[in-house]
RNA sequence: GCCCCCAUAGCUCAAUGGAUAGAGCACCUGCCUUCUAAGCAGGGGAUAUAAGUUCGAUUCUUAUUGGGGGUACCA
C-alpha cells in the first residue's frame, strides 16, 4: 500500500515537466517524520535531487509539493527548510495503508525472491550444555529466519553438530574420571554436568562407549534447551554425516583439480591471505588427518548443492577470526561473495548486583541458557536478546531481567496485548465488531498517531532483513505500545451511544493487536491475553 | 605488534548522511467510580576527545583515549 504511493509519487514526479528532462534522479524514498512534524511521512529527495536538477532544494521541494498535494490520497502537502517534503495522509487512506492486508497470507517462504537463504546459528559444541552466549546466537538467528519469512523470503534454520574427531574421546575419558569419583584429566571437560550424565551411565555399556554416550545425551540436552527457548532449527546436520559419504575427500580431490590448493611441509594449505587473515590455512594435517576448516568447506558446499543460494552464518565475537579463511573458502567453491555472509555478534555481559559475573567454562562456573531461561523466564530473555545490534556487546542485568515487573520493557510491549484482548472481551459482550472507519474526519490526534506508525511495520521487517538484525522491530514494538497506551488513555474505545466510533476504534486496535502479535512472535515472545 | 567490534541521559537501548538526537527504567509533580494504573500527562537530564569531508555528521575519514574479542598443522 505504501509502496504502491511511494511508485505513483515517483511516476508523477519524473513525469512532470519540471524534472522529466533529467534522466536519472534518484529514487523517491519514503520516511517517517521526526516527531514534532505533523505529517505521515517524509522525504528528503529535494535535497538529494539537488546537485542533478542545480537548483535550490526548497524551490524543488515547493514545487513537488503542489504535485504531490494532487493526489488522493493525500491530504497535505508541505515543505520545508532546507528542502524537507511532509506529507499528510487522508484518514481514510491512512486508515486503509495501515491494515497492510499481505500481512494475513503472505507467511509462505519464497513469493518475494528467488533467493532461499540458510541460516545457521549456535552449533555448540556437543560437550557440554549451552551457554548464555548461545542464546544470544539462538535468538538473532530464529528471529531472523521467522522476519525472512515473514516477509515471504525462503529461509531455514540449521545446527551444525560437530560430532567427529577427538571431542567424544576426550568426553569419555572425562565422564569416566567422573564415574570414578576422579577429576577429568587436565585438558578434558570439568563441568558438573558430567557428574549428573555420570549417574545415568547403564550398568551394561562398556568404556569404549562413554564418549558416544556422553555425546548423545549432552545433544538432547541442547535440542530441549533449544525448545525450551522456543527456537526451531529446519534441521540438526550432524558433521559425521560428512564423513559418511566421503566429502572431505571428495572437496579436497576436486580443489586439487582445479588447483586451488598447494602443498607444503607436508600438509596440504588453502589461500586465505587477505587483509583480514595473515597467512594461509591448512586444510590437511602433515599427518594426514584433516583440519576442521576442511569439514567446513565440505559443509558449507553441502548447503549450496543442497540448493540454498545464499549462506548466513551466525558466530560470536570469539570466532570473528575464522571469517575471512571461510570467505576464500567460499570463493574455492566459485561462488559470489554475496553468497555467503557471516554475523558476527559480540559477547554478552551477565550483570548481577552491579558487577560483571566471571564466567569460566573450565572452573565450570559458567550460566547455562537454561538456568537463565528459567531464571529470568523466556520473554524477558528474548527481548533482551534481540533488542541490541549484534556487534555490540550485550549488557544483561539479572537484577532487572528477573523482576516480573514494569522495569522490565517486555512487559510494556505484552501489556498493550493484553488490555486490548481486554477490550474486545468487553466489546463481545455488547456485541460490537470492529469496522473500518467509514467518513473521513474523526480520527481523534492520538489515533491517527497510532494508525500512522502502524505504515511503519512492515518497513521495519525489511530494514531487519537489511541489516540482519531483529533489535529495529523490538524498537519500533516499544514505541507502538507507547503510542497504543497514549491512545487508550485519550480515547475511550467503547461507547454504547457512538456505535460508529466504538466500531472503528474497535478496528484500530485489531490492528495494532495483529502487529503486536506478529511482532512478538517473529522475536520469539508469547504475547498475553491477561497479565 | 597486527586485525575485528564498541563508546549516546544516572542505568539499558534507538536513530537508510537530514529537521528540535527518540524510547524504557530510575528521579520530581499531577491522574484510578468508566474497556487492566504492569498505564497516562508534565519536568530535569546525553552524542568520549581533536581535526577533516559535506549545504547538512551520532552516522563517513584520520588521529587520540577507554572497554571487549581474535591472532594454532584446536574445534
Amino acid at each position: 500500500m505504501l509502496n504502491s504511493l511511494r511508485i505513483k509519487i515517483q511516476d508523477r514526479l519524473f513525469k512532470d515537466q519540471y524534472f522529466s528532462e533529467f534522466e536519472t534522479l534518484p529514487q523517491v524514498e519514503f520516511a517517517p517524520p521526526p516527531s514534532h512534524i505533523d505529517a505521515d511521512i517524509s522525504l528528503v529527495w529535494a535535497m538529494s535531487s539537488a546537485k542533478q536538477i542545480r537548483k535550490n532544494p526548497l524551490d524543488i521541494a515547493k514545487k513537488a509539493a503542489k504535485i504531490i498535494e494532487q493526489l488522493e490520497e493525500v491530504a497535505q502537502c508541505g515543505f520545508l527548510a532546507p528542502g524537507f517534503i511532509n506529507i499528510k495522509l487522508t484518514d481514510a487512506f491512512l486508515t486503509e495503508a495501515a491494515r497492510d492486508r499481505r500481512l494475513k497470507d503472505r507467511d509462505t517462504a519464497g513469493t518475494i525472491s528467488n533467493e532461499k537463504i540458510l541460516i545457521e546459528f549456535v552449533s555448540a559444541n556437543p560437550t557440554g550444555p549451552l551457554h548464555v552466549a548461545s542464546g544470544r546466537g539462538a535468538s538473532l538467528g530464529d528471529s531472523l529466519v521467522k522476519i525472512h519469512r515473514a516477509l515471504g523470503i525462503a529461509c531455514d534454520a540449521e545446527y551444525y553438530i560437530n560430532d567427529a574427531g577427538n571431542q567424544a574421546q576426550l568426553l569419555g575419558e572425562s565422564l569416566k574420571a567422573r564415574a570414578q569419583g576422579k577429576e577429568p584429566p587436565e585438558n578434558g571437560y570439568h563441568g558438573e554436568y558430567l557428574i549428573d550424565l555420570a549417574k545415568k551411565i547403564p550398568a551394561a555399556l562398556p568404556e569404549s562407549e562413554y564418549g558416544r554416550f556422553a555425546m548423545e545425551e549432552i545433544i538432547k540436552t541442547q535440542q530441549e534447551d533449544m525448545k525450551a527457548f522456543d527456537v526451531e532449527f529446519t534441521r540438526w546436520f550432524r558433521e559425521s554425516e560428512l564423513h559418511k559419504e566421503k566429502a572431505l575427500d571428495k572437496i579436497l580431490q576436486m580443489l586439487k583439480e582445479q588447483n586451488k590448493v598447494y602443498e607444503k611441509d607436508g600438509a596440504v594449505w588453502l589461500g586465505t591471505t587477505s587483509d583480514h587473515d595473515d597467512k594461509d590455512r591448512v586444510l590437511v594435517r602433515a599427518d594426514g588427518r584433516p583440519t576442521y576448516f576442511l569439514a567446513d568447506i565440505a559443509y558449507h558446499k553441502n548447503k549450496y548443492d543442497r540448493g540454498y543460494t545464499k549462506l548466513i552464518d551466525i558466530l560470536g565475537a570469539d570466532h570473528h577470526g575464522y571469517v575471512p579463511r571461510m570467505e576464500a573458502a567460499v570463493k574455492a567453491l566459485g561462488k559470489e561473495p554475496a553468497a555467503f555472509k557471516a554475523i558476527i555478534h559480540q559477547l554478552v555481559h551477565l550483570i548481577e548486583n552491579g558487577e560483571k559475573v566471571k564466567m569460566s567454562k573450565r572452573a565450570g562456573t559458567f550460566i547455562t541458557l537454561r538456568e537463565l531461561t528459567e531464571d529470568v523466564g523466556r520473554d524477558a530473555c528474548r527481548f533482551f536478546f534481540a533488542g541490541r545490534t549484534p556487534n555490540a556487546h550485550l549488557n544483561f542485568d539479572l537484577n532487572v531481567a528477573k523482576k516480573r515487573s514494569n522495569e522490565n520493557p517486555v512487559f510494556y510491549v505484552q501489556y498493550v496485548h493484553a488490555r486490548i484482548c481486554s477490550i474486545f472481551k468487553a466489546a463481545q459482550e455488547k456485541g460490537f465488531e470492529p469496522l473500518p472507519m467509514t467518513s473521513s474526519e474523526n480520527l481523534a490526534p492520538q489515533e491517527r498517531t497510532l494508525l500512522s506508525k502502524l505504515l511503519w511495520f512492515r518497513k521495519t521487517l525489511e530494514t531487519c532483513v537489511k541489516d540482519l538484525s531483529p533489535h529495529h522491530l523490538t524498537s519500533y514494538l516499544t514505541e507502538l505500545s507507547s503510542l497504543f497506551h497514549a491512545f487508550y488513555d485519550a480515547c475511550r474505545v467503547i461507547d454504547e451511544a457512538d456505535p460508529q466510533t466504538t466500531r472503528s476504534r474497535l478496528f484500530t486496535c485489531r490492528l495494532v493487536q495483529e502487529r503486536i502479535a506478529k511482532g512478538l512472535e517473529l522475536i520469539g515472545v508469547s504475547a498475553p491475553e491477561h497479565m
